[in-house]
RNA sequence: GCGAGAGUGGCGGAACUGGCAGACGCGCGAGACUUAGGAUCUCGUGGGUAACCGUGGGGGUUCGAGUCCCCCCUCUCGCACCA
């Protein structure tokens, strides 16, 4: 029975060695440059780890352990983002305590890892739900509140009474919960909301700081969907007051030929004329029972009703009618708009539907068929006041709207204005299995708690039932729930609201810094040192909220001088997709769910490991193959042959004596490659050339160990267990991640030799074979000689040589 | 509709700033060693008998295009009446 390579021992006993040794831990060294390599923390499901999440944590653990051999002192953390409503759900089904789901899957979750061979730092190990951790997430919150950040208002929220808590709009697809797919409804309640507005141009600006995916950096951007233009007030015919509008194209004020308000419009009231009241009464009343679901429809009719007043444009003195219409939304801008027909598609659907009139006002379309609405083309016309004192005639759009905008700033009819798509952050859940607020309500008055009283602590329960009237299950705790003010000793009554999931995770990647400091949030020295994240790796279904909500905390605390910088990412990477072997996304329902502990029963983690970075680029969306699996288990197996025997020790191929310059050649070029796709996260590629590398090796009776020795450091990464395992077999002590990591000598990255592809007019016609060292002359000849058929003893019109590369003859 | 990204063998994918298309792996074929092989090793493998043709389709620039420019098609992701 001969030994083969064994990944089960193998992998058991290197697990074993780092867990008694613990040499990933990451230390506080201020003379070591520091490398912060993080992976978005996952929620702890009950169904463990899936091939998709190991495909991140595999790439920042190749590149962790990269960069402690390049000398770096590493910070590679890993946490729990446990807080949420799947525990929730189930503590309401079974009775189980969330805590006890929750401690029993983040038991497997570190199981997995831990066979994964992940070089976590788990000395690091953190939970949101830890009171030592949410202590910190109520103190940001006060934070907050003090500086008037954190706020409660009556919002109209998404109640969800199957699940007895409100839903954020992320939390809502097609009308119904993400969670369960039951009916939502919208309900005002007293929410609490952070003001994330005010913070709007600093996460716009600021991404210019940091390297992202365009595409990520294009969804934020498009999120806070900021838009410059101006509010204009109008007056209202026949009485006092205005209605006032924001609008992006000022420079088409002669343009408007009617207004619109929302349904929910204020002035709607106002305006309404008698013999229109019912009208607009009903109109009102449909728009308020539409649900999100229906306004959203697309291509659906625009519909409106008119109100019976008259509105006054200030730069011409006309009457315009004033319809409401729900295709202009309260919640963005005033609430109002001029509508300009002939120059936004909107205003000119709606004036075809209700025979408004279309009135051109930027020259360089045909307004009769489409609304002509391009800025860059097209000259202003139609666009002088009625007494001739002021005109933006003539002048291209971008030109007339900086000079009507002050011009009606001049007459106190206006002023520049920016508006925001994004909105104020709610930030409240009515939920039991959340961080509580560190609030009381005194007299109707939220009051903060003071921070040494901090956590506020969930109490201990066994009825997770909504309350039934909107409130947290908390509501149903009495005890809890009565309390006193601690300064004043009055009465008080505890906010019975949670936060939102998205609040430990805002801030965890600090408290990884200093994960048991009891004093502060994370001590400033240390902060300094760590921060920013050098690489942060996660799927990009965070790519808006998650790491806005970061981005927004990270802010406040940088204001409030607890961290040193503006951001806290500064490269970010979403690993793609992992889908079935059918291509279909995987799905318990398709059946086609790949289980990485069955994969690593059968191949073992280093097989895993190899195959995740193996299958592709680290972006792409791409499938699964376990024929892929075998394939890499196989190179595995080849490269243990490589060095070791049928007995299971050192083989005599290897040898001490000097290898080839051929062989060095391999090795550097090797290096090289290996090492420049860590860099920029091409494992793929960077595997491929190993696999080149050991193909070669197979072929050689004799392989040097000083060829052998440095390839084992490089596949060390990728393959942790079984370099651990070769590493000893070649006679050293372990740790191979204690190594150095192998350099390259650029010299031996190129060959003496190289061969020229000879073309006849861009076609490929032959190949030669020369020194570096060759001149063009003797290139050009043999060149000649080898594409003499083609030639047929002409002479080329021209000859093209690219030194080094290639010739090519014209004829 | 708007925005971002992507289309390369039977499959996953390589190809640096325009310079030998298809590295590496899977699959497939042949052979070797074997009592045996779904192990291992070696060789072959884009299409076509060939001239030639080939990177979603059509134009263009260039001595030369997967790569650059224009038009079109398809797919993925995001946004979705944001004035």
């Amino acid at each position: 029975m001969s030994k083969t390579y064994d990944h089960h021992a193998i992998e058991a006993k290197w697990q074993a060695y780092w867990e008694e040794q613990r040499p990933f831990r990451a230390l506080d060294d201020p003379g070591k440059p520091k490398f912060y390599c993080l992976d978005m923390f996952p929620y702890p499901s009950g169904s463990g780890l899936h091939v998709g999440h190991l495909e991140g944590y595999t790439a920042t653990d190749i590149v962790s352990r990269y960069k402690r051999m390049r000398g770096f002192n590493v910070l590679h953390p890993m946490g729990w983002d446990a807080f949420g409503l799947p525990a929730e759900q189930y503590a309401v089904k079974t009775g189980i305590h969330p805590a006890i789901t929750t401690a029993q899957n983040i038991a497997t979750f570190k199981r997995q890892m831990k066979r994964v061979g992940l070089s976590y730092d788990w000395d690091r190990e953190i939970s949101t739900t830890d009171p030592d951790y949410y202590r910190w997430t109520q103190w940001i919150f006060l934070q907050l509140f003090k500086r008037g950040l954190a706020y409660v208002a009556e919002v109209p929220v998404n109640w969800c009474p199957s699940l007895g808590t409100v839903l954020a709009n992320e939390e809502i697809v097609d009308g119904k919960s993400e969670v369960g797919g039951f009916d939502v409804i919208r309900k005002p309640m007293r929410q609490w909301v952070l003001k994330i507005t005010a913070y709007a141009d600093r996460l716009l600006d600021d991404l210019s700081l940091v390297e992202w995916p365009p595409s990520t950096l294009e969804m934020q951007k498009n999120w806070i969907g900021r838009s410059i233009g101006a509010e204009v007030e109008f007056g209202i015919a026949g009485m006092n007051g205005t209605i006032r509008i924001f609008t992006t194209r000022p420079d088409t004020l002669f343009g408007a030929t009617y207004m619109v308000l929302a349904p929910e419009h204020p002035l709607v009231e106002v305006v309404t004329t008698a013999e229109q009241r019912q009208a607009v009464t009903a109109y009102r009343e449909a728009a308020a029972r539409k649900s999100d679901l229906q306004r959203q429809e697309l291509d659906k009719e625009k519909t409106g009703c008119f109100t019976g007043g008259y509105a006054v444009n200030p730069v011409n003195g006309e009457k315009l009618p004033i319809w409401i219409a729900d295709y202009v939304l309260m919640g963005y801008g005033t609430g109002a708009i001029m509508a300009v027909p002939a120059h936004d598609a909107r205003d000119w659907a709606f004036a075809k539907t209700y025979s408004l009139p279309i009135r051109e006002v930027i020259a360089g379309g045909n307004v009769d068929k489409e609304a002509f609405v391009e800025t860059a083309k097209g000259l202003v016309v139609n666009s002088t006041t009625p007494d001739g004192g002021f005109s933006i005639d003539g002048l291209a759009p971008v030109a007339a709207i900086p000079k009507i905008t002050d011009w009606l700033e001049s007459k106190g009819k206006g002023r520049k204005a920016v508006n925001y798509k994004l909105r104020d952050w709610l930030f409240a859940r009515q939920r039991y299995w959340g961080e509580p607020f560190p609030i009381v309500w005194v007299e109707g008055e939220a009051r903060p708690l003071p921070e040494e009283q901090l956590p506020l602590t969930l109490p201990e329960t066994s009825n997770f039932k909504p309350s039934g009237s909107g409130e947290s299950p908390l509501a149903n705790l009495e005890d809890w729930l009565v309390t006193m003010e601690p300064l004043s000793g009055k009465p008080a009554r505890r906010e019975t609201n949670t936060m939102p999931q998205w609040a430990g995770s805002c801030w965890y990647y600090l408290r990884f810094i200093d994960p048991n400091n009891s004093a502060q949030l994370v001590d400033p020295a240390k902060e300094r040192y760590w921060m920013p994240v050098d690489l942060y790796i996660g799927g990009s279904e965070h790519a808006v909220l998650h790491l806005l909500y970061s981005r927004f905390w990270h802010k406040v605390l940088f204001d409030i001088g607890v961290v040193s910088t503006p951001e806290p990412f500064k490269k970010l990477v979403h690993q793609g997709i992992v889908l079935g072997e059918d291509n279909q996304k995987m799905s318990k329902s398709r059946g086609n769910v790949v289980n990485p502990d069955e994969m690593m029963d059968q191949f073992g983690a280093d097989a895993v490991r190899l195959y995740e970075m193996f299958m592709g680029p680290l972006e792409a969306m791409k499938p699964w193959s376990t024929r892929g699996v075998e394939g890499v288990t196989r190179f595995l197996e080849r490269v243990w042959r490589l060095m070791v025997n049928e007995e299971g020790r050192l083989s005599g191929a290897v040898v001490s004596s000097a290898p080839g310059l051929e062989h060095q050649r391999l090795l550097h070029q090797t290096i090289k490659k290996v090492t420049e796709d860590i860099e920029h996260l091409r494992f793929n590629t960077a595997i491929s050339q190993m696999m080149v590398f050991t193909n070669e090796m197979t072929k050689a009776e004799q392989r040097s160990r000083a060829l052998i020795e440095p390839f084992v450091l490089l596949l060390s990464p990728f393959a942790p267990h079984l370099a651990e395992e070769l590493w000893g077999i070649l006679g050293h002590r372990p740790s191979v991640s204690q190594q150095p990591w192998p350099v390259f000598d650029p010299a031996l990255t190129v060959s003496d030799r190289l061969t020229i592809p000879v073309q006849i007019n861009g076609k490929l016609r032959g190949k030669i074979e020369v020194g570096t060292d060759a001149a063009r002359e003797q290139v050009e000849s043999l060149a000649r000689a080898q594409a003499a058929e083609w030639l047929q003893g002409k002479e080329p019109r021209k000859v093209v040589y690219v030194e080094k590369k290639l010739i090519n003859f014209v004829i």
